[in-house]
DNA sequence: AGTTTTCCATACGCTTGCGTATTGACAATC
DNA sequence: GATTGTCAATACGCAAGCGTATGGAAAACT
């Protein structure tokens, strides 16, 4: 029993911090709380020390924010290359990307929130570059199905605000999003709305586009 | 000359502030840098006053901004229920609407940045709200066009996170938004691709949704 | 004219959170 | 075993921003 607790929790599977720690929980506040609660002292108190420590490894808040967010994006890009990147199917690609932008992932959360703290140039600025690549795999995909260029560009952004549109509304919804046990209901209903040859794209435009 | 210059600028019109003013000029703010810029110190120094003034009006900054809020919100309304719901044809009422949702007002800025500062309890609750309210009325027009309510309903949330992705797309990408030149066209292709009959949903849900 | 009300300025206290300086403990190396 | 390097605790200074206290000026009332 006086064996020094040696599984109180498991910070002593290491004895000491590294710079990925601190990243990693510095993601943790941002995914709920964003960037602007990302205090030094409050996630030194999660990892168990005090700020000396973390002044040891960063410079300040900001170097800690902008090496986490990077960290971010490169752990972010590599889920996409594995997992949707590799299908050779346009229509399965596209179909992947929105399975996988539904699943409840923290890297979505922290998206979403980044879109919040955007005043800051650092993050704007990884906010810009990640949606840029988005977009234009995704303007791949539906050229690979045979969109022309600006169709697939217009419908790229289409399919990239739904992503968004979607994030926040269930962060803004939470409670009462009944729509949370059909998640695939959801999906399957955009999917077949927004995946389909160019060609059906002119249906019934005429009576949308019909000036009175 | 020495005419005891009578119009340097507007701020003579009115010899004494009043709540209103307060909460147009916080209004202002939360437009273009967020809830948590709203520093009484910096509002007060805009409308030439000091914060001895504020603390007249309002008894706290949380006030302030649920004032603001609040105000947002029924300007927000009216305008809807003007522009949008004024108009039969259930076709053209979402049209209407998506036209209205491209138009650059600070409305829309407004909810893009409290999408942003939803920590706030206060910011949720008001978002949350107009949020429903917004789904409803969206859900409504599919409604009367045909859909089954739960196909309205999906299609609803479907329309409204376009919206939503788009105000963050147009504010996130800012300089490379080429496509801000023609933004017509795209609220024609969102239109063409969201405003149809129940009918054409089922369009190509084969190839997507086939298991392999 | 005197009093009250309205609106605002100034000065202060208080909290939060960043960054620095200094010291200490433990491990690695010589 | 002494020294050096690594990581962390403590204490401090400092700025931003909220809220309060108090006083004053101008307008409105009587």
């Amino acid at each position: 029993m006086i064996k020094q607790n040696k599984a109180i929790n498991d910070a002593n599977k290491k004895k000491s911090l590294n710079p990925k720690d601190w990243e990693k929980a510095t993601l943790e506040v941002i995914a709920n709380q964003g960037v602007s609660a990302v205090a030094v002292e409050t996630i030194a108190k999660v990892l168990g020390v005090t700020k000396g420590s973390f002044y040891w490894h960063f410079t300040n808040r900001k170097d800690l924010i902008v090496a986490a967010l990077k960290r971010w994006r490169d752990e972010d890009n590599k889920v996409i290359r594995q997992r949707v990147l590799s299908v050779n199917d346009p229509y399965e690609r596209l179909k992947t990307w929105f399975i996988l932008s539904s699943e409840p992932l923290q890297s979505h959360l922290i998206y979403a929130t980044l879109l919040a703290d955007r005043q800051h140039s650092y993050v704007s600025k990884v906010l810009k570059e990640v949606t840029v690549d988005r977009l234009n795999y995704l303007q791949q995909c539906y050229q690979d199905i045979g969109y022309s260029e600006t169709q697939a560009r217009q419908q790229s952004i289409l399919a990239y605000s739904v992503y968004v549109g979607y994030l926040h509304m269930t962060k803004t919804l939470h409670g009462q999003f009944k729509h949370d046990n059909n998640v695939d209901d959801y999906v399957k209903h955009v999917a077949g709305q927004l995946i389909h040859p160019p060609e059906s794209v002119s249906i019934d435009l005429t009576s949308v586009n019909a000036k009175k």
